[in-house]
DNA sequence: CGGTATCCCTCTCGATACTG
DNA sequence: CAGTATCGAGAGGGATACCG
């Protein structure tokens, strides 16, 4: 998607705030992350407790197998969960949200209150806009 | 991409919690919003005050004359931004956030200390899952 | 100045089939 | 059970050209 069509500065961390978009400001990452299909919604289950991967397959509708590991897999390598496997037979694998994880439920608890509180506005305002338009 | 997929139900919107994904849930919008390339950004900027689109346009290196407008567009739509249009010769547009919109700042503001707090520990775990993978 | 319209490419994601 | 591999559709976004 073009994104190396941004150059490179060595701005400090606090010039970031605001410009999210300059160089490697470490908000795009996450921003990334939290905008796909299904991160939000893996972490938000893993936030009640670990599960295994047929257990979250079947607690999120709609999710196939390979987005489902492909988003562990994110999810693990950034570091907000942990992949546990138990060398039984059958094999069983857990996954639950490491401190990183679970710290950034709040921020994004913030962002779902929000979502909540203005979903009445949001819907008008687009009925709005679109009778206008 | 498919979101049709998913069942249409009428649950409660507490019910929606922790479960962004399950039908007209109103986070996932939003997320689909402030995941793309742009829309916090130009949010930011906002928040400093009003802009014209050229102002705009010059600040946020690397955006493009369609991904600008577009993106107003959605925040005009969604009752974020509001667009005013000055019938001078030239015309001038001003661009700034509405109550909703700088209310919306704030959330952001915790993901966006949530992500800077947490940038070296995600680098390392990135460093460490590909170096084990 | 502040847009629209069009073309096209890339990247994401879903579907499907196969595996230790 | 918990994946991996591959294919293909389609949406997002950039480049470019044109307009009131």
């Amino acid at each position: 998607m073009g994104r190396r069509h941004f150059v490179v500065t060595n701005k400090s961390i606090s010039e970031f705030r605001g410009n999210p978009y300059i160089a490697d400001c470490p908000t795009r990452p996450l921003l990334d992350r939290i905008g796909d299909r299904w991160t939000v919604l893996i972490m938000g289950i893993l936030g009640h407790g670990e599960a295994r991967f047929s257990e979250l397959r079947r607690q999120i509708e709609g999710i196939s197998q390979k987005m489902l590991t492909q988003t562990l897999r994110g999810l693990e390598r950034n570091g907000l969960v942990r992949r546990t496997v138990y060398p039984e037979v059958p094999v069983r694998v857990e996954y639950a949200l490491t401190d990183a994880g679970r710290s950034l439920l709040e921020p994004l608890d913030a962002l779902q209150e929000w979502a909540i509180e203005h979903v009445h506005d949001v819907s008008a305002a687009q009925k709005a806009y679109d009778e206008a338009h």
